[in-house]
DNA sequence: TGTAAATTGTAGCCAAGGCTGTAAAATAAA
DNA sequence: TTTATTTTACAGCCTTGGCTACAATTTACA
């Protein structure tokens, strides 16, 4: 049993807590999207936003909604009818959150997870790691090589 | 370095995966909100909207609407111009919670990050820890005991 | 080539979770 | 007991990320 609080943290200290939880899931979509495109670019030579919806599991629209908004943010090129494009800050990212990913849905089958629910509980763990909580699960990681 | 993807994961087996990852987003706010009500209530023996507002980081307004939403759903109650309390489902949710934000502090600490960067992605990962992982979380850290 | 199918784009709707600003009620202090 | 402060409530706005429905374009094939 984990007992109940005995004393709260500092007011701040929480607040700026939870600040940083919001703005990753703010973040997450981006990551989302640009690793995505990233993966199918790198499978089979192109993304097409309709193979973007089935696997993110979200409507056409949704997908060509927000994939504007990340041309307007300067993540994803795209020409119309023709696939979707990274541009090299949406290939860093996408570079970035890909290793990011690897590496959580590492650690947990390395603790024993079985790996479907390591793939499914990464893909949202992925977007709260600290630099430093990613380098402590690499040198961990490192160290347990089977 | 971590190398580009291979081959791709089954497409249902990926949309469900950031399915799981929307809807852990989305009861985030709920278990922020009893977990935060519940220990202020254990530490201070009230949970006022103006301490659970500044903790959050956000406005006091944002708290009155979404703690509106949480009451239809019946996890809170209110009396007006007084505190905020839980109903039974929300104390249950609220220890739930707090054991599994728990859980993710100590392994995060048991495996070498500190204390303030545990705290701080405990706060976003805690939410998209599944049952089975919670479990080999604590079944790790019943291992390594100090 | 011309038509059907697939793909992409557009419009408009909704809920959640932020915000500011203002009003009302309760509590504290003079 | 007034008055000031704090707390709570309410109104209205914005953005994100969902959706359906419909239009336009491209691609495939008969």
């Amino acid at each position: 049993m984990t007992p109940s609080l005995e004393q709260l943290p500092d007011e701040q200290a929480q607040a700026a807590r939870f600040q940083q939880a919001r703005d990753a899931r703010n973040a997450a979509t981006a990551q989302d999207y640009v690793e995505l495109i990233s993966d199918l670019i790198a499978t089979t030579g192109e993304a097409r936003s309709v193979d973007v919806a089935k696997r993110l599991g979200v409507s056409h629209a949704t997908v060509v909604k927000t994939v504007n908004r990340l041309q307007k943010e300067g993540l994803i090129n795209t020409k119309p009818y023709r696939g979707l494009f990274l541009t090299d800050v949406g290939e860093n990212l996408a570079t970035e959150s890909r290793h990011r990913h690897q590496v959580v849905t590492n650690l947990l089958i390395a603790l024993g997870v079985d790996e479907e629910t390591a793939q499914a509980d990464a893909e949202g763990i992925e977007h709260h790691i600290s630099a430093q909580t990613l380098a402590t699960f690499e040198s961990y990681l490192q160290g347990h090589r089977s």
